[in-house]
RNA sequence: GCCCGGGUGGCGAAAUCGGUAGACGCAAGGGACUUAAAAUCCCUUUUCAGCAAUGAAGUGCGGGUUCGAGUCCCGCCCCGGGCACCA
């Protein structure tokens, strides 16, 4: 054994010893205790730092915590390994997307490895690879025969710096949320995944997700965004000249029913479906037509932001509202979205964009609802008044809450047959098509007699070209290959094109989960027995800013493959731990998360050259509560050094005294507790302390920061005893036993030196395969107990009472103690309070 | 605007059920060892007063409940995140 701890030595001797002994290969078969641990696996972007290695780091713990436990643990590893770096770095460099990944994936598979994170590499993909995206193509199908899978032009999200759609998961305040240029409205034909067919069960289940964290359930509640309202048809007044309207009403959906007595005009947006035929002939037409080009022209960040001016223009046309027969104008407006119907009803008095809106244009306001204090009068308002109340002037209504007349409202409605009760939601539909090369290409075939005709399964996967320009040129680079787009139609066998788009990479990701669990299998997408066995997953692990995107995407791709009846569960992840972002403080003197752009990143190379990969894994959990963001602090890394140092030292120093314990002795201790002098007693109740508040950090909250600093408190206590040859055999055993508890119990954390240290003391059989240790009840027994005396809640002194008294007792000797009798002299005690084990506190006046 | 988090020493933080605030670590200061340095070890380190014993104050601010509040309640302020012209 070396003096100095030698870690650069025994680490790459320790990760090729995991790595030849498979310990950490999974057999599947075996399902009893069985544990899937998943890391959200990474963009192959070539070069890990250690803000990304939090990721690893705290599931590689876990992984191997749970597998000290005895479980049967499965940690595969794979490669999100399709997306637009590779293809932009091949429009910049020339070498093409697969080559480039490949050996990206080959670098951080290496990093990995030099974390000491250990995975099953059996069950490994690649999403890029034709292995893995024939099957993504497959689901596709399924989805496409479905009709979950569908083609429509609409108006959707276009970067033109990525020359590509986006779906509006990946807009960020009007943005791109890759390179952040400015997003642009295009109308376009696009691949559709619908996704509004499960927003009712996306969001139902979400309350059965006790494992997720609150606010990840919050964000995707408030993305899903459900509103219950009324749906209220306006029919249309005829036109003037005779000609025929393509409907005779317009419907507006509402949340506010109750107010619509006061409804006195209707708005609709400006990309209203049937508007260009509303207005056709009519004298305002091409102002109209003017005002809706204008709106088209404005970005995300123009429409979004409340501080543009609402702004609009009379259509010509009149509608009728159904409940007061009356005749209110018809309106276009900028500020109005394709939600819902597309048209809104505008009640000015209670609602206070259509108070401004009104205001504006000169509008009529009408009062119906009235305060509680029935003081509420138009012309000495200033705002739209959006409180409850009761309805004013509304027919039979007035004077009913406000909130029963949206029921009451809505059966008359549909009683007379000019309305419903309905549901809205936010979420659109997912847009997938990607106008780029290095994606999985959608298994679609145009003929000219059969349409849209999906790829023969036996014809699976449209395999990517290789022969490509790779020039952002708006529409894929496929399209210009020949070789790519001519095929014959899977159905009549005529010459055909293919789709020359490729699938938005979430799709990838939303269902490689499934996958690690039959990779090497060619003949299906999902093994379902294994499926069944292994899934849902029993702990997720990944980054906070997915908690929208993809997990809501997996979840959705989870209940298509369970309806399609691939898999009997449909939810997928059962427990969620999202990690906090490691932050550093860049150039610009400002704290970022750590990425390459902001030049603040730390790599793990350098420091595991001069610490070793222990040390970057004890700071990494050592840093702060794992769900939180942290600050990385280069000289806090010597701390933990530090503290692996001192360990490795000890042993170092006692190497001969340690080797002289038989193994046998420690087993017996627990017997001999009663024959412990005070040093070794307190020390081997401290160790069970530690293995107790340990075992909980880990089971609960992945509180490795607390179960660390717990070891180190009980380093101190080990060192506090002070061993040496002379020791009694006793000592040194509590002395020997301490040691090897904390190696076990540091080993999730630092495995390398664990097993080193594992080794040194004797034992062949490797620390993984050693047990979690367990508490001595017994070990934990204290005969005194040290207890505070408060005078009015006021520490005044420390004493040691016997744990067995009881109240009374210890009642009595903190009453006869003399700081007690100082503190109470001359004063009424009026009350004692005893908590025994923790303070007696007596109030007086 | 609405919905979630959060605010504790110079810094990262801890405090499991309302029960001794600041564990553990970083940084700083002092000391030991050394020719010297590194490494290591020991001591001090919330603030104020005091040589000290000790006392007082103290968990964003103001109230409240309680024998006792970082923790619970009410009202504010600030920071982070999500949603937001969604009718």
């Amino acid at each position: 054994m070396n003096e100095k701890y030698p870690f650069s030595e025994i680490e790459p001797k320790w990760q090729q010893s995991w790595a030849d002994s498979g310990l950490f290969k999974t057999d599947l078969s075996d399902t009893e205790n069985k544990y899937y641990c998943l890391m959200m696996f990474p963009y192959p972007s070539g070069k890990l730092h250690v803000g990304h290695g939090r990721n690893y780091i705290i599931g590689d713990a876990v992984v191997r915590y749970k597998k000290m436990r005895g479980h049967n643990v499965l940690s595969p590893m794979g490669w999100d390994a399709f997306g637009l770096p590779a293809e932009n770095a091949a429009i910049k460099t020339g070498t093409p997307p697969r080559e480039s990944t490949l050996s990206n994936i080959a670098i951080m598979k290496e990093q990995l490895a030099a974390w000491g994170c250990c995975y099953d590499w059996d069950k490994e993909v690649a999403s890029c690879e034709p292995e893995y995206y024939k099957w993504t193509q497959w689901l596709f199908i399924q989805m496409f025969n479905r009709g979950l899978a569908y083609k429509k032009k609409s108006n959707v999200n276009w970067c033109p710096d990525c020359a590509t759609v986006l779906a509006n998961e990946q807009v960020v305040d009007g943005c791109c949320d890759r390179c952040d240029s400015t997003v642009i409205q295009k109308a376009l034909e696009q691949w559709f995944f619908k996704i509004t067919d499960y927003a009712q069960r996306l969001l139902d289940d979400l309350d059965t997700l006790d494992g997720w964290p609150e606010r990840v359930k919050t964000m995707q509640r408030n993305w899903i965004g459900r509103s219950e309202g009324t749906e209220i048809d306006f029919a249309l007044v005829p036109r003037e000249d005779g000609a025929n309207d393509p409907s005779d009403k317009v419907s507006c959906f509402t949340t506010r029913v109750d107010t619509i007595y006061g409804c006195t005009y209707m708005v609709l947006a400006p990309e209203y479906g049937d508007l260009k035929e509303l207005i056709a002939g009519l004298p305002q037409e091409t102002e109209v037509l003017q005002f809706v080009a204008d709106s088209a022209k404005l970005t995300n960040i123009d429409r979004e932001s409340d501080t543009l001016e609402k702004k609009g223009i009379f259509t010509g046309r009149y509608v009728v509202n159904p409940y007061t027969n009356e005749k209110v104008p018809l309106w276009v407006g900028d500020y109005v979205l394709m939600y819902g119907t597309g048209a809104v009803m505008a009640v000015p008095a209670h609602d206070t964009r259509d108070w401004a809106f009104a205001k504006k244009y000169d509008l009529p306001i009408k009062l119906s609802i009235q305060n509680p204090e029935g003081s509420l009068v138009l012309t000495e308002m200033d705002d739209a008044y959006t409180e409850d109340g009761a309805c004013f002037d509304s027919a039979e209504f007035t004077g009913m809450p406000n909130r029963e007349a949206i029921s009451a409202m809505a059966k008359k409605a549909e009683a007379e047959g000019f309305g419903k009760s309905c549901i809205n939601f936010r979420l659109r539909d997912w847009l997938i098509s990607r106008q780029r090369y290095w994606g999985a290409p959608i298994p679609i075939v145009y003929c000219d007699r059969c349409g849209t005709v999906p790829v023969n399964d036996d014809e699976l996967p449209v395999r990517l070209p290789e022969n490509v320009e790779f020039k952002p040129t708006g529409e894929s680079p496929l399209a210009a290959s020949q070789e790519f787009m001519n095929c014959e139609c899977p159905k009549c066998g005529e010459p055909a094109r293919r789709e020359s788009d490729t699938m938005d990479t979430f799709v990838d990701s939303s269902w490689y989960f499934l996958r690690y669990l039959s990779a090497q299998d060619s003949t299906q997408a999902i093994d379902t027995k294994a499926a069944n066995d292994w899934l849902p997953v029993d702990q997720y692990i990944g980054g906070i800013e997915h908690a929208i995107l993809h997990l809501l995407y997996a979840r959705f791709f989870t209940k298509v493959v369970s309806d399609l009846g691939l898999i009997d569960f449909d939810e997928p992840f059962a427990k969620l731990f999202t990690q906090g972002m490691i932050c550093k403080k860049g150039p610009d003197g400002n704290l970022h998360k750590m990425s390459k752009s902001k030049g603040n990143v730390v790599s793990p190379n350098e420091l595991i050259e001069n610490y070793g990969a222990d040390t970057v894994r004890l700071y990494t959990l050592f840093i702060g509560p794992p769900e939180k963001e942290a600050e990385w602090n280069d000289t806090a890394v010597e701390g933990s050094y530090r503290f692996l140092k001192r360990i490795w030292t000890r042993v170092w120093q006692h190497k001969e005294l340690l080797a002289s314990v038989s193994p046998d002795s420690c087993g017996e201790l627990a017997e001999s507790i009663g024959k412990m002098e005070k040093p070794e007693r307190d020390l081997f109740r401290k160790v069970h302390e530690s293995v107790q508040k340990i075992t909980h950090d880990l089971d609960g909250a992945f509180h490795f920061h607390t179960a660390i600093s717990a070891i180190m408190e009980l380093m101190n206590a080990v060192d506090a005893v002070k061993v040496s040859d002379n020791s009694s055999e006793q000592v040194k055993a509590v002395f020997r036993d301490a040691m090897e508890k904390v190696i076990l119990l540091i080993s999730p954390f630092a495995p390398h030196i664990a097993e080193e240290l594992w080794k040194e003391l004797g034992h062949d059989g490797g620390v993984l395969s050693a047990d979690w240790p367990e508490v001595i009840e017994e070990a934990l027994h204290r005969d005194e107990i040290q207890m505070a005396l408060q005078v009015n809640g006021k520490v005044r002194e420390q004493i040691f009472v016997p744990s067995s008294a009881g109240k009374d007792e210890i009642e009595k000797i903190a009453m006869e103690n003399p700081a007690v009798q100082k503190w109470t002299e001359g004063k009424t005690i009026r009350k004692v309070i005893v908590v025994p084990g923790r303070l007696v506190n007596i109030a007086v006046s």
